[in-house]
DNA sequence: CTCCGATCCTGATGGC
DNA sequence: TGCCATCAGGATCGGA
C-alpha cells in the first residue's frame, strides 16, 4: 500500500519519465475509476504533455502544459509503470498514456480503490484541502505535532488512539498503517494510547521519528508488502528495515519480546509489548 | 468528536 | 481438484 514514501518515491520516478512527452492518446479502461467527470477522457489529454508532477499526502497531481490536471490515488494496490511499447496490456489497466515517441506509462489498479479526477486550470481541489501537514516538511515538529494531537479548538480533548490519529490523513497527510506503527515503536509509545496521554516530553522523539522512518524509507525506494512497485516496477528495498509492521509473532529486534497485533478501528497496529508503553 | 458499519474490489488462504 | 466463505484495507459517508 502506497503511503508518502512509496509516493514520493513514484513521483519521483514520474518526473523522469514523463515530463515533456507528448501524450499521443490517453485511454481510460475502467470508467469507474474516473470519480469526477468532466470531458471525455481523451479529449482531456489531446494535445498536451506533463509539465509538473507533484505529491500532497498520499495523492499524485500531474499538470498539463495546458493547465488541466490529473489528481491520481493509488489506494491499496496502484501503481504507474513505464513500458517500452503499448504491445502487452495488465489484465488490470486502468489507465494508459501514450507517448508520440512509442513508450507508454501505465497506470495498474488490481483492486481498484485508486481513483482518478481531472481538473481544469483554477479549479480548486477540495479533496486537498482538506489534508494536513506534510510530516517531511519544516514545518512539522514536536509544536505542530502537539497542535494535531492535543486540541483542535482549545477545549475539546483528543480520546482516540495515537495510531488512528497519525493515520487521519486530515491532520496529518501521507501516514498509513506501516510508517504509524514504525513510528510509534521508535517512539516507544503503544498504538492504543489515547492522543492526550502522550506526554508533552515524548512529541520531539515521535515528530523526529516519524520524519526519519519516512525518509529511511525513500532512501530504499519505499516499502513493498505485496503489491507496491516503482515506476520500473521493481519493489521497494525497506521491507527488511521494519521493526514491528508485519512482524506478528516474530521477536522483537530490541529485546526479543514477541511481536503483537491488534485492531484499531478496522486497521491492523503492531508493537512490542516490552518496548512500547 | 468519535466510532461503527457499509461501500468499492480482487487475490490469497483455509475448510470441506 | 474445486468451490465457497473469509479477510485485508484507504478513503468516504451516513448514522448512532
Amino acid at each position: 500500500m502506497p503511503e508518502l514514501p512509496e509516493v514520493e518515491t513514484i513521483v519521483r520516478q514520474l518526473r523522469n519519465y514523463a515530463i515533456g512527452r507528448r501524450i499521443d492518446k490517453a485511454e481510460l479502461l475502467r470508467e469507474s475509476m474516473l470519480k469526477r467527470s468532466t470531458l471525455p477522457f481523451d479529449d482531456f489529454f489531446r494535445n498536451c504533455s506533463f509539465a509538473k508532477i507533484d505529491r500532497r499526502g498520499k495523492y499524485i497531481i500531474f499538470s498539463l502544459d495546458n493547465g488541466s490536471r490529473l489528481l491520481a490515488h493509488l489506494g491499496m494496490t496502484g501503481k504507474f509503470v513505464v513500458s517500452e511499447n503499448e504491445n502487452t496490456a495488465d489484465k488490470h489497466l486502468c489507465s494508459r498514456y501514450i507517448f508520440d515517441d512509442g513508450g507508454c506509462l501505465d497506470h495498474i489498479d488490481i483492486r481498484r480503490f485508486g481513483r482518478l479526477e481531472t481538473y481544469r486550470e483554477n479549479e480548486s481541489i477540495p479533496v486537498l484541502e482538506r489534508l494536513g501537514i506534510e510530516p517531511l516538511s519544516d514545518d512539522f515538529d514536536a509544536s505542530s505535532l502537539k497542535a494535531v494531537i492535543s486540541t483542535r479548538n482549545g477545549k475539546t480533548v483528543r480520546t482516540r488512539a495515537i495510531h488512528t490519529l497519525l493515520m487521519d490523513q486530515r491532520l496529518i497527510a501521507g501516514v498509513g498503517n506501516i510508517y504509524a506503527s514504525e513510528a510509534l515503536f521508535r517512539a516507544g509509545i503503544r498504538p492504543v494510547r489515547k492522543a492526550s496521554r502522550v506526554k508533552k516530553k515524548e512529541l520531539p522523539l515521535l515528530a523526529e521519528s516519524l520524519k526519519k522512518v519516512m525518509e529511511e524509507s525513500l532512501e530504499e525506494g519505499g516499502t513493498t508488502v505485496s503489491d507496491y512497485r516503482r515506476v520500473d516496477d521493481k519493489p521497494g528495498n525497506f521491507k527488511e528495515f521494519l521493526r514491528v509492521y508485519g512482524r506478528a509473532g516474530e521477536p522483537c529486534r530490541k529485546c526479543g519480546t514477541e511481536i503483537k497485533r491488534i485492531r484499531l478501528n478496522g486497521r491492523s497496529a503492531f508493537f512490542c509489548p516490552e518496548c512500547q508503553r
